[in-house]
Parts: structure tokens; sequence; C-alpha cells
DNA sequence: GTTCTAGAAC
DNA sequence: GTTCTAGAAC
């Protein structure tokens, strides 16, 4: 049998012009068209969004982004530290209606989709989502930088310094450990 | 970010 | 035999 079920979903632009990758609705940048998808909108005002994150890893999994864009980390300068300490507030109002949990509030130092996302997690890790080595280690490593951390460095530092490459994808791989 | 899978490792 | 890992996805 021939089998000829090749996938080519991934990202498409609805016209196949050619072999060139169109950017447009590639993955890295799906977390700009959650901000605008209703399912998964949780609350929203004039400086941010907060979504549910479509693969949670925990009970409660929620994304804070800011309305402006900001691509990541790096982008980061002394002039965002209000916006930053805006996010982190709304991210413990919200957690703060889930008391029986308890939360953490930071960002992956290497994330893989664009527009800088404050996570919002319970601590439980319970979620059929969370399936990989990698999944439990950038929530529980020094992959996880606390947000209180990034304010501090940012207002410390001026800006944030970044985790190489090589150090992020060795703290992904590291042996599990019992929390 | 996820899914799928071949090959390595156990 | 099962588990783990790294790489491709047109």
């Amino acid at each position: 049998m021939n089998s000829s079920s090749k996938r080519k979903n991934d990202d498409d632009s609805g016209s196949s012009t050619g072999p060139k990758k169109s950017f447009r609705g590639h993955w890295s940048q799906g977390l700009l068209q959650s901000m605008s998808d209703p399912a998964l909108l949780v609350e929203k005002d004039e400086k941010i969004v907060i979504i549910k994150d479509k693969y949670p890893k925990a009970k409660y999994h929620f994304l804070v982004l800011p309305q402006e864009c900001i691509p990541d980390l790096k982008s980061l300068n002394s002039s965002h530290l209000k916006l930053l300490k805006y996010m982190h507030k709304k991210g413990e109002n919200l957690a703060a209606q889930y008391p029986s949990s308890e939360f953490r509030f930071g960002y992956h130092a290497i994330p893989s989709m664009s527009q800088i996302h404050l996570h919002v997690i319970s601590q439980d890790f319970n979620s059929p989502c969370l399936k990989t080595k990698k999944h439990w280690n950038s929530f529980t490593t020094s992959y996880f930088i606390d947000s209180d951390m990034l304010i501090q460095q940012l207002k410390e530092e001026g800006n944030v310094k970044s985790l190489s490459e090589a150090n992020g994808k060795q703290l992904l791989s590291e042996p599990l450990k019992c929390p």
C-alpha cells in the first residue's frame, strides 16, 4: 500500500504559491492569534490580555500578555518595569480566585513562541498535556524565571541577560527531580 | 509550541 | 520487548 498521507499542515497561507515558507501564521506566532481567540480569553484591558494556555501543564495555567508588542525578554528595558509589575499583579489577582492552589508566576528562559508571556500556573502539574521531560523541567528548573526575579534584574541591570541556547537545552534535558 | 517517528539505549 | 531522544514538519 502506498501511504501517501503526508502531513502538510503547519503553516499555509491558504494559497500554495510555492515552496517558500510563509511566516504568516507560522506556529511561533500562534500566541498573537490566541490573544484574540474568544475561546481562550479570560480577561482583557487596555494594557494586557489574559488567556488560558492552549496546552495547560497544570490544573490552572494562564498566560498574561501585554497588548504592546514585545517579542522576547531581550527586548525589555527599564521602561517596561511598570508594565511587568502590572502583569504580575493581574496574574496574582487571577490566581487568588483559586485559593486552594499554589501558583508560580514566571517566564521561560527561552520560549518558542513570540510575544512575551507570563505563565500563571498552579503547582499541581496535573494535566494530560504535561507529557515530556522538557515540559516538567521548563517549569521546575531555573529555566523558569520567576517574575519577581525578572523584574528585579531589569530594575538593577536595565536589561535581562538571557540564557544561552546551550544552557537552556541542558536545563530541559536534566534528569527529572522530585519537587 | 505540538506531533510523529526512526534509531539508539535500556 | 519498552523507553528515550533528537530531528523533521514543504
